[in-house]
RNA sequence: GCGGCAGUAGCUCAGUUGGUAGAGCAUUAGCUUCCCAAGCUAAGGGUCGAGGGUUCGAACCCCUUUUGCCGCUCCA
């Protein structure tokens, strides 16, 4: 563990020394659990964003993908459960740490006082509390529960913290006047957005259930703890997809997504057993059904995608509040009904995090006569930052010259990196250190014959092959 | 949110009982190099996380604050 550790936070120096990921607004001593991609880290970014949305949709004809915007009318908030579910008062007790709801707690005492046969005692009690809550008078609750001689069923004790109110989501004004009515959110998770578009893609798209909707985007969440370097951020992206199906067959549909999204995982490189599934038991309130995808990371094996069987909940829900119609016609089957979703989500972020966690390596090289070593980070060729490095052997003799060359010949295709500075040892392992898969190096040779060496990074080998070439083998290996 | 530890150059760190900062690597410019880092020369880079206090004088002592890591807690 000690070991797990001490790696974690080397691959957070390697991030921030190879401008993978920086704190954000770090000048002004960074913002706690917000983070900033640099150069190499945005790239490996969009790879991966790219790899996902291409097997999510080109992959799949019945999943289409959308853009929606982060500020979202704040009725999508009341119905999806975000505004009531996730507001409420909360009290800590100081010996036990644990925390309650306040209204739990003196539900609690009032079911007691009933058991007693104080029936209107609690009665009115509860209506004392409703009252506070109404107020949002926090010191009057927290002085009920103490007069009441609340304890907390742990500790047995009344040391109470003040009562505070923890609210997930970050809230705005939109337009220049600032009034109650103006207040909007940023999203706390992208799903709202594919569900309030469901009418408008499944019209335009004139799609047949089941069918899915794909989306990337920013979510932001208030978070109490947020922490372990860019696991868990204030601000952070989604990759998503909501698949709409008949009532009763989400069973089957939740067991095969939660295999597809396995596969893909393990697309990625990553062995099996660094992987597994964690099913939940205590279900959220939309779901009937739900599992991780968690992967060990240096800190533990934790959630990197969620599965969740959603039921009709939030279609339902929208149907309710904005009074249209959330429903298919299904021509098969000659029925009309609110479709059933599963959902797939990814945390992009995580993804990001759980890649780097693999591909991070501290090889030793030592031989005999001489101590040596590398940082290599083992990015799949696809998801590398940089594809291809193009390195003369030396700046002189006309090998610049040759190298932009093949430049010239591969920057449309993939990005690649020139170099002529230092020895070609140097600027191996500067290339290893942020993950690119091919050197190639022109020489002396190269000037008679056109061909090149071609370094990999995971094995360190070389070989020569004809200098035009070195863009159909790249790509054919970043295709791969 | 509670507790522990920490913040000195891009990275890793040193800095003796308080006397206004150093190293290695990295970077930049040259030289040398014909295939795997730690050859040569030179240069740049830090108001010691921030603010306040004590002191003739603070990287060092005190207070506040902020950021990070670890443990507990939480996580739709």
């Amino acid at each position: 563990m000690a070991n797990d550790v001490k790696k974690f936070q080397a691959i957070i120096s390697h991030c921030k020394e190879y401008g993978f990921i920086f704190p954000s607004s770090e000048i002004y001593d960074g913002l706690q659990a917000v983070y900033d991609y640099g150069q190499w880290g945005s790239e490996l970014k969009k790879n991966i964003k790219d790899y996902w949305w291409k097997s999510m949709t080109q992959m799949h004809e019945n999943i289409v993908g959308i853009d929606a915007a982060i500020f979202m009318h704040p009725t999508t908030w009341k119905a999806s459960g975000h505004v009531d579910n996730f507001n409420d008062p909360m009290i800590d007790n100081k010996d036990s740490k644990k925390r309650y709801r306040v209204d739990h707690l003196i539900e609690a005492r009032a079911d007691e006082m009933r058991s007693e046969g104080r029936v209107n005692e609690a009665d009115a009690l509860i209506a004392d509390m409703d009252q506070l809550l109404a107020k949002d008078d926090f010191n009057g609750l927290r002085q009920l529960i103490i007069n009441q001689g609340i304890k907390c069923t742990i500790s047995k004790t009344s040391n109470w913290t003040e009562v505070r109110q923890f609210n997930l989501m970050f809230s705005t004004q939109i337009g220049s006047v600032s009034d109650e009515a103006s207040e909007i959110y940023l999203r706390p998770e992208t799903a709202q957005g594919i569900f309030v578009n469901f009418l408008n893609v499944q019209k335009t798209g004139r799609l047949k259930i089941p069918f899915g909707i794909a989306q990337i985007g920013k979510a932001f969440r208030n978070e109490i703890v947020a922490r372990q370097f860019i696991f868990r951020m204030r601000e952070f992206e989604q990759m998503e997809m909501q698949y709409f199906i008949r009532p009763g067959t989400q069973k089957e549909w939740y067991e095969s997504w939660k295999e597809e999204r396995m596969r893909w995982h393990l697309s990625l490189g990553i062995p099996k057993d660094k992987y597994r599934f964690h099913d939940h038991v205590k279900l959220a309130h939309y779901a009937d059904a739900a599992c991780d995808i968690e992967y060990e990371f240096p800190f533990g094996f934790k959630e990197v995608e969620g599965i969740h069987s959603r039921t009709d909940f939030d279609l339902k829900n929208h149907q309710e509040y904005s009074k249209k119609k959330m429903q298919y016609f299904d021509g098969e089957i000659n029925q009309n009904y609110i479709p059933f979703v599963v959902e797939t989500s990814v945390g992009l972020d995580r993804t990001i995090l759980m890649m780097l966690s693999h591909a991070y390596e501290e090889e030793d090289l030592s031989t005999a006569e001489k101590q040596d070593s590398r940082v290599v980070l083992r990015f799949p060729a696809r998801i590398a930052p940089l594809k291809l490095a193009v390195l003369p052997l030396v700046k002189k003799d006309g090998l610049p010259e040759i190298a932009r060359t093949i430049m010239d010949d591969c920057k449309p295709h993939f990005r690649c990196f020139y170099e002529e500075k230092d020895t070609i040892g140097k600027r191996y392992r500067r290339m290893d250190a942020l993950g690119t898969p091919f050197c190639v190096t022109v020489d002396q040779q190269t000037k008679g014959d056109n061909t090149v060496t071609i370094r990999y990074r995971d094995t360190m080998q070389q070989e020569r092959l004809p200098a035009d070439k070195v863009r159909e083998i790249v790509l054919r290996e970043i295709n791969k």
